[in-house]
DNA sequence: GTCCAAATTGCATTCGGATGCAATACTGCC
DNA sequence: GGCAGTATTGCATCCGAATGCAATTTGGAC
C-alpha cells in the first residue's frame, strides 16, 4: 500500500507533510526499500538508482526520519551526557569537547544538566525513555540507579567519578597523585603548617583531593593542618581563608584548596583583609587549571586536569561498549599536569 | 496479533528485550491501548485498570519508547541547543540554565557544539534527521540554513543574535545600550582617549559591542580612539593592549574591551608590562559580568547580562512557539546590570 | 428496576524506515 | 548464445506506541 499524499487537509489550511521515503520513492518510480538503500552505507544500490533517488529526495527535501530509524534498529544514535550544577568554571570545556568527541562518531548528545548531584532520578527516567545508546555521566549515580541502568544493558562511563559499590567503567584525572605532588613540593620548599580548603561534602572528587592530601601529609610526618570547607565557588574561597586564619590563629604556611576559583579566592582574601604577600608569607596552591589560574594577578601553583585527553578516552571508551556490550568495565586515570605558578614558593621544575 | 515473546535467541545466549506494551498489556490481561494510555496525560482509564497496569509496568520494568511515541506522534519532544566554540567564559551557565528550563517543560535538549560558528552544516542537517521541536542558537545560521528551517517549520529562536536578512525571533542582550552607558560614564569623567578592543570579526555580538562604543563616541565627539582586535581569549587581551599602546603612542586614558576576559588581560598588561595603576593610569572597562570580572584583583567596570532571565525568556519564546507555529517573530533585548567596579575612574552611583 | 448519558476499553490502523527473502537484472566466461 | 554467479530491486513485515471509532460498562436519576 503506498501512501500517495503529499499534503494533508487540515480544517483551514493545507499542512504540507515532511517529505517521507514513500514519497521519494514514487517520485522517483522505486520501492521504498531503494530508497531506504540508497542512504545507508553498506547497502547495495547501482548507481543509476542512487542517482534517480538523490535527484527526487533533493526536489523533495528528503532527509531520513531519524525518529522512525531508531524505533526499527533499536539504535538511537544518541547518548547522554549527564553534568550537575556542581560545574566547576571547568566543565564547559568538557562538555563542549565530548559533544564534539560524539557528534564527530556520528553520535548525537541529549544533555541532562542536575541542579544538585543528587538529581538523578528524573533524568534517568528520561534517557531511559528515550533509549539512549549510552550514558556519561560527571555526577553520581546512586546503588539503585546503577542497577537499573545496569539492568537495562545500557553501557555507562563516568567521569571523575566512581561508584563504591558497583564497578563501572570511568575516566578520571588522579587526584591522589596530584595533591601528593602539591604536598610534597610544598614540604620540600620549607612549609609546615598547612590549611586545607575542603570541596563540597557531596562531591567524591573533592573527597578524593581532601584524603589525598591529607594522606600525603601524615604520610610526612605534619601534623599542624587546618581544615575549612567551601563550595567551589570564589565567594566561598574568601571566606574560608578567612575562617582559616581564625581556626588557626594565624595564617598557615600554605592554603592547599580544593580547586583553582578557591585558590584565586583564598588569595584575594589574604592580600585584601590580611595584607599578606602571595607567595612571600603564604603559598596556596590549587586544583583544576583553570582559565582564570593563569592570570597574572593569580598564576596559580596547579595541577591541571588533562581535559582533551580525558574527553577523547571517555569519549572512545563509551563508544566501544556500545558496539561491544560484554565489555568489563575499565577504570582508567590520567595524572595530572603539573603547574609550576608563582602562588607558592616552591622550587623551580 | 500479539507478541508472545518476552526473550529472543540470539546465537550464544539469551538476550532479553525490553519490555514492551504489549508486554505488560498481557501480563495485566488488557489491551495494549490501555496501558498506552495509562501513560498519557489526559486520558481516560479507570482507576482498577491504572492499578493494573502499573503493577505489570513496574514487573516488567516498563518505560515508555519515547523514540516510539515520537514517532506517532509527530513530537520528539526535544530541542536542538546550538552553541559554538566561541564559548565565552560566560556560556556554560547559559547552557546549564536553558537545559534546566527546558527540563522542567518536559522537553529534552539536544546539544550541538561547533568548532566554529559557521559551521553549521552538518549540526543542521542532524537535528532535522532527529525532528527536532525547535531550534535555540548561539551561534549564526546563514540566510541558506535559515531557509532551510524555515520550510521545515521549525520554529528558532536566536540567543545573542539575529539574522540580518530574514526575521527571526532572538533574546538578547542590549549590546548598545551597555556600551552606551560605559563610554557615557566614562567621558563624564574625563577621559578622552580611547583603546578598543574588539572581538572576533565573525561574532556579531561583538561588532555590535565595537559598533555601540564607536557611534557613542563619535555623538560626543570623541575622535581620539585606537582600534585593535582580538578574540576574546585572555591572552590576546594582553597582546591587545601592548598592541594598543604601541598604535596609540602612548596609553589612552580608558580601554573598551569586548569582554570581560579581554579587559581582564588588557589589566595583567598594563600593570606588568607597562606599570601602570588600574585605574589611576588608566580605566578598563569590559562586558558579560562574569565570574573572575568580580576577582578582587581585576574587580572589573562591565555590564552583566541578565543570564537568568535571558534564558528564562529564550526557553519560554521558543516553547511557545513550539505550541504555536503561527506566532510572529518576536525580538526581546534586555538592558545589561550597570556594573561599578574599580576598574575605572567613574563617578559612584 | 429502567433508561440514557458519560466513562472505559478494545480493535485496527498509523507513523517512517530497515531488512530477510525471493525475484529479477547484469556480468563475465566459455 | 547460454549459463552460472553476483549484484539489484521489490515485497512484506516489523519496530512500539497513539488514537478514532465502536462496543461495552458504569453511574445516576427517577
Amino acid at each position: 500500500m503506498n501512501k500517495p499524499l503529499k499534503s494533508v487537509e487540515k480544517p483551514g489550511k493545507i499542512v504540507r507533510r515532511r517529505a517521507t521515503s514513500y514519497d521519494v520513492a514514487e517520485l522517483a518510480g522505486v520501492s521504498q526499500s531503494a530508497v531506504s538503500r540508497v542512504f545507508q552505507d553498506g547497502a547495495s544500490a547501482s548507481q543509476a538508482m542512487r542517482d534517480r533517488v538523490m535527484a527526487a529526495a533533493d526536489k523533495l527535501g528528503y532527509r531520513p526520519n531519524a525518529i522512525a530509524r531508531g524505533l526499527i534498529t533499536q539504535r538511537s544514535n544518541m547518548v547522554a551526557v549527564v553534568i550537575s550544577k556542581l560545574t566547576n568554571l571547568y566543565y564547559p570545556e568538557v562538555l563542549v569537547q565530548l559533544t564534539q568527541r560524539f557528534s564527530e562518531r556520528g553520535v548525537r548528545v541529549l544533555l541532562f544538566a542536575l541542579e544538585r548531584e543528587s538529581d538523578t532520578g528524573v533524568a534517568l527516567e528520561q534517557m531511559l525513555q528515550y533509549r539512549v545508546d549510552g550514558i556519561l555521566t560527571a555526577a553520581m549515580f546512586d546503588s539503585e540507579a546503577l542497577t537499573t541502568i545496569e539492568n537495562a544493558k545500557i553501557p555507562v562511563v563516568f567521569y571523575n567519578r566512581t561508584s563504591k559499590d558497583q564497578q563501572v567503567s570511568s575516566v578520571r584525572c588522579d587526584q591522589q597523585e596530584g595533591e601528593r605532588w602539591l604536598v610534597d613540593e610544598l614540604v620540600k620548599a620549607g612549609h609546615r603548617s598547612f590549611g586545607i580548603v575542603e570541596g563540597p561534602t557531596d562531591s567524591v572528587v573533592a573527597i578524593e583531593r581532601k584524603m589525598g592530601a591529607l594522606d600525603e601529609l601524615a604520610a610526612l610526618g605534619i601534623s599542624d593542618i587546618t581544615t575549612v570547607s567551601g563550595d567551589y565557588g570564589y565567594e566561598t574561597g574568601r571566606q574560608c581563608f578567612a575562617e582559616l586564619v581564625e581556626k588557626h590563629g594565624s595564617p598557615p604556611d600554605a592554603v592547599i584548596a580544593a580547586n583553582d576559583v578557591m585558590a584565586i579566592g583564598c588569595i584575594d582574601e589574604a592580600r585584601e583583609a590580611f595584607d599578606l604577600d602571595v607567595p612571600k608569607d603564604i603559598s596556596v596552591v590549587g586544583f583544576d587549571g583553570v582559565g582564570p589560574a593563569r592570570y597574572a594577578a593569580y598564576d596559580v601553583t596547579t595541577v591541571r586536569q588533562p581535559v582533551e585527553r580525558m574527553t577523547a578516552s571517555a569519549a572512545a571508551m563509551l563508544l566501544e561498549r556500545i558496539e561491544n556490550p560484554d565489555l568489563s568495565p575499565e577504570m582508567r586515570a590520567f595524572s595530572g599536569i603539573h603547574v609550576r605558578g608563582g602562588s607558592a614558593r616552591i622550587a623551580a621544575d
